[in-house]
DNA sequence: AAGTGGTCTAGACCACGGG
DNA sequence: CCGTGGTCTAGACCACTTC
């Protein structure tokens, strides 16, 4: 067979979505329609439905249908603005600017002591199972969660110190950590992507086939790193950017 | 039935591969094995490993067996380093600063004029279907094919100029958009990730459960947008990075 | 109650990779 | 050749949504 039956099926559904015979929102044929259409098993039919899911191009609906996927407005973070000032640039938080910055909103900081992993680890220049101070927080846009963020710092660094205090820092925590002698002069971004774990499936509320951005940002002082950072965006509806040089002021919001 | 059995399978195995019984690279038993080991169908066995394969932490082989994925070393490609100069900041070419840094090939640049899509119009501020003139190549590193890139360039700047030749641009699109008067002062980039489609899919070569991570920079002078760049790079090998302030020197490499 | 997708079974044959 | 995963069928029953 040059392409499989559910293959075949999945393309020919696939050919609608892209040339807006099928529009978004619009429910599918059903099973037992796509059964007799193309006079295939229904478990061939899944198949192919299950291809689209995948992709991400349908979501599915037990009791009601399947569904051309209807891509949300995403929300934008920054990352970055050069020639801003810098306790702004470098903040912990990553700035909302979308249209919904007002309705952003975030847990309380939680604080736990915890062995460092080995992507921690190679961050932070320690050696996996050293104990670290982690704060984590997770970040909601009318009622829809965005965003889980975990602060990972140095146990010689954070321990006896409001660090792990949970709640907030009132000056913020790289002004804290000039504080405490360890002045950041930087950071470095490193961003991917991967398939959401079971748990950040469940916080966010993904449909199967939805990715997660994940950035690791590490900060330093002159001598060493202080502070690594790890957010984790549903990539359904959520965009990074960053700006470098003198942007117009109305290109700002894209 | 609190869970299903496909699930309750895939969270056993999933269990194996967290706590290193089953090893990166290792087999997990056939199909058959599974189906003795969980008196389940072999259906059934295998929506769990859908499920797994989905989720990007295994990948089957046909006539092989199927594996726990290997997470490879990541290419990294730099977005944007602050306080250096403009021409390298700026460049269309985003370099790569990974060990195989000088291993990275690109494909000579095709161009073709066509309709501009809703995304590509939305940044150059055009209407869709306007024509746009589209630079594209592709690189690889060591044989492993791991971006793709396209930049638009609305039609009143481009046509009639050495941006509709295919090949290099001696001097680069910056200096000679600046040569036409179009002197690019800054620009905005918009990450985001979703799954490949079937031609990213294809093109990388990538097994089922690897999303790709999407670049949109869009590059201006003082009045206009002049360029918008979109990269694509598979999520499993490539990372980004980009540099906020002073980073001492042997951390570039991460 | 009727229609939708979700789970599961039992069995068949095909395609690929390695002895 | 044999063992592996890939495709496909036919049928059953369950769970959810709407009327």
């Amino acid at each position: 067979m040059a392409q499989a039956k559910y293959q075949e099926i999945a393309g020919r559904l696939r050919d609608q979505i892209d040339s807006g015979t099928l529009q978004p929102g619009e429910r599918l044929p059903s099973e037992p329609d796509l059964v007799r259409q193309f006079d295939a098993s229904r478990n061939t039919v899944r198949l192919a439905i299950a291809l689209l899911t995948n992709q991400g191009l349908v979501v599915t609906r037990q009791g009601l249908g399947t569904f051309v996927s209807e891509p949300a407005r995403p929300f934008t973070a920054l990352l970055s603005r050069v020639n801003v000032p810098p306790r702004q640039s470098g903040s912990t938080q990553l700035p909302v600017i979308s249209d919904a910055a007002d309705e952003a909103e975030t847990t309380r900081q939680v604080v736990e002591k915890s062995p460092a992993s080995a992507s921690v680890a190679e961050k932070l220049e320690i050696s996996p199972g050293d104990l670290v101070v982690v704060r984590r927080r997770q970040g909601a846009i009318r009622a829809i969660p965005w965003m889980m963020m975990a602060s990972y710092f140095p146990l010689d660094i954070a321990e006896g110190t409001p660090l792990e205090q949970a709640g907030e820092i009132s000056q913020g925590s790289i002004t804290l950590l000039a504080e405490l002698g360890f002045t950041q002069i930087g950071f470095v971004d490193e961003i991917g992507a991967k398939m959401p774990s079971p748990r950040e499936f469940a916080f966010f509320g993904l449909t199967t086939g939805t990715p997660v951005i994940v950035v690791n940002r590490t900060a330093y002082t002159q001598d060493r790193p202080i502070r690594m950072t790890r957010y984790v965006y549903r990539a359904d509806r959520v965009r990074l950017t960053h700006e470098v040089g003198t942007i117009p002021a109305r290109y700002h919001q894209g």
